[in-house]
DNA sequence: CGTGCCGTTGAAGGTTCTCAACCGTGGTGG
DNA sequence: CCACCACGGTTGAGAACCTTCAACGGCACG
């Protein structure tokens, strides 16, 4: 099975920013080496999907760029799991229920590993394995929290929630008003929050009316009103 | 802050199972000490709920019984993020976005830990950090798959989908057909599939209908077509 | 035997989906 | 340079599904 649609030109160098990023206290050279002899690094353009074995769960390092994480249930609908980051650990599962499949909204460099060897690779390294950890478990608590949202919550709460939590992982606090990049479509949004492309433009359409948001383009939000949007989008909690 | 409602007669036999049924290889004696002194033993009557620092993640190993893991979203409503049954590692998110609450289902014996410590306390044992991720992956798992029919399935897909993975994770095989006590209520199940006890009732109603089910008072159902189920769940993947 | 809780069933209403048409932008080719 | 096309996004009307509101049934418990 071909895991790299495109090897990059120097893989050592994505190493070394995960090794950077990842394990701060530094690894051992059997580890790093470990890493390195089971980790493969791939390029995606924009809208390729990062081809592996899809019968073992995955861990990727998102180097640069931005991905979503696919699950394909019957009938050829598509629900969008996660979105990721530049530095984020991503955990793909092999298919047991839905099948997942990770692909690319940017270009994007991403070092692949199967999960087992990773595991078994960093087990030594208590720092390694407690990012990994830590990195696990908030994956959890936002997949619990998404998970809320999708169980009892209306779409304007949803794409507010949305919102909030996009500027809180990638927003740029350049100075109130925030602005945001989104790199992902309505549709994207709409498979991520459980909604048609039709409900997500009307949203967007009710948040500009409101004066909590405006758009620019395609791609660029300005919050207007994040305490707005954060009351809007229902948590509960410190806010 | 109290930690147990309840301290159990003899704490240390829960550690004893805690410890033979997570950590394989026998962990170090100051190990063991310290996960001692930061655990709390904690007997809950069916109904009740866990108290504890709600500041900081907590991790519970649930000895024996049934329990719910609640989120409160604003305006009163609740989703059920997670079910649990004897012998999980439960991770308790600290509230940020949504308050978790820990309630118990039926007579249940838990062991409490702050998430910190814990990670702490284990670090430097393989065995035991590797069981924790291992089951913090399948957590995450289980939330993505649920998250997709929360997202993009119908109700009579949801109802389908809780059952299997109910008589997955906890149906004796007596031999088909197979039988199934579920501990919680039709309003739980609600709360966990984001629809209302109607609906749930309703969707019963008609899987008896088609004899996929048969019920038996109000806990016991009898699964007549598992496949049948399954199709119905409308999952995509190894079936 | 009454009370209360849980579950069931029915009818009306609302939110979102579906279907459809239209608009704006970016890229391509004549 | 402009026309054209493809694609993503917006807007509107009708339909579907689930919720809400309401009444009722049944089992457990005092």
């Amino acid at each position: 099975m071909a895991y790299a649609t495109a090897q990059l030109e120097n893989p050592a160098s994505l190493f070394d920013v995960f090794l950077r990023d990842i394990a701060q206290g530094q690894p051992s050279t059997s580890c790093y080496r470990a890493l390195i002899k089971i980790g493969h690094a791939i390029h995606l353009e924009a809208g390729t999907v990062a081809t592996y074995d899809h019968d073992n769960d995955m861990i990727a390092y998102l180097v640069s760029g931005a991905t979503k994480l696919i699950a394909s249930a019957s009938g050829g609908r598509e629900h969008i799991v996660a979105f990721h980051f530049g530095g984020d650990l991503i955990s793909i599962p092999a298919g047991t229920w839905h099948a997942y499949d990770l692909r690319a909204l940017t270009h994007t460099h991403i070092l692949l590993f199967p999960a087992n060897d990773f595991v078994k690779a960093t087990a030594d390294e208590p720092s390694f394995s407690g990012v990994l950890l830590k990195n696990t478990l908030n994956a959890l608590h936002r997949s619990r929290d998404r998970a809320v949202g999708l169980g009892r919550k209306n779409a304007a709460e949803r794409l507010a929630s949305f919102l909030v939590e996009m500027v809180e992982r990638q927003g740029q606090a350049v100075s109130p008003p925030l602005q945001l990049e989104l790199p992902m479509s309505r549709r994207d949004i709409g498979d991520n929050l459980g909604l048609t492309i039709e409900t997500v433009s009307r949203q967007f359409g009710d948040l500009k009316q409101l004066d909590l948001i405006e758009t620019a383009g395609r791609s660029k939000v300005i919050l207007r009103d994040l305490d707005g949007l954060k009351k809007r989008a229902g948590h509960v909690g410190k806010i």
